[in-house]
DNA sequence: TTAACTGTATTATCCGTATTAGTACAGTTA
DNA sequence: TAACTGTACTAATACGGATAATACAGTTAA
């Protein structure tokens, strides 16, 4: 369900907020659908349980999950709602895109890496 | 010509990096022009030489710039020619097109964005 | 030639923070 | 009751970013 890259630079609960977001986000993990328990978890990737614990509290201050002492931590309904985390978003994608232009990647370029994702909508 | 965000939780040569790349990327840097000296971006923006010079040293060995020892460094004229860094970026972009269509924003908010900078080509 | 610049290298130290470790408490559930 | 849940707290460790202080060799201009 959720793997780690120890050459990442980055934290692992910066990792796993990641890939369990991503998780929630996509539907992939439906609404109020039980996250696995802190220590299962860090059983699971052999890690300290207190490592989860923050990746949990982070992402429930941002709403993404919410945690009930005694049963369990759940996906959010509501997940990313305040728009917050799409902004930010939208402002990598400008930033990355303009030093692709300027790298000689064409407009027509963007447009197919654009289409090829389509799919639905 | 830099400037440094002490709030960004990124290593200060890591910013340097990025924004030093920028300019010799986007052509705001012309080839073979020189760059400050490790001393001298030091001084200016307050920090440790050896700082800089990790800086320097990365952006070499990622081909953007070229140092002399003795003379200085200076823009390379190919720089970010090998295309690794176009595919580290793409597939960026990708990734954030990925869940920003899972957060609801349309395939026409996207082709809006990317007209949004177009500009030339 | 001298003085002041350049990049480069080395070593030691400080400090923040990620991570681990260990423990404890209270609510939930079978 | 026993085993699970989230939560809280403190302490210790480890690693990496950044600083500090030098030193050396090549370049350049006075």
């Amino acid at each position: 369900m959720i793997s780690l890259n120890y050459r990442d630079s980055r934290p692992i609960y910066e990792q796993i907020k990641d890939e369990l977001r991503k998780l929630i986000v996509t539907g992939a993990m439906s609404a109020d659908e039980k996250l696995p328990s802190v220590r299962a978890l860090a059983s699971q990737l052999a890690i300290n349980p207190n490592t989860i614990q923050r990746a949990y509290n982070e992402l429930e201050s941002e709403g993404y999950i919410y945690s009930v002492p005694g049963k369990g931590s759940f996906a959010s309904a509501d997940a990313g709602t305040d728009g917050a985390r799409k902004e930010e978003l939208l402002a990598k994608v400008q930033e990355l895109v303009k030093e692709l232009r300027y790298l000689g990647v064409t407009h027509e370029d963007l447009l197919a890496l654009l289409e090829e994702g389509k799919e639905h909508d």
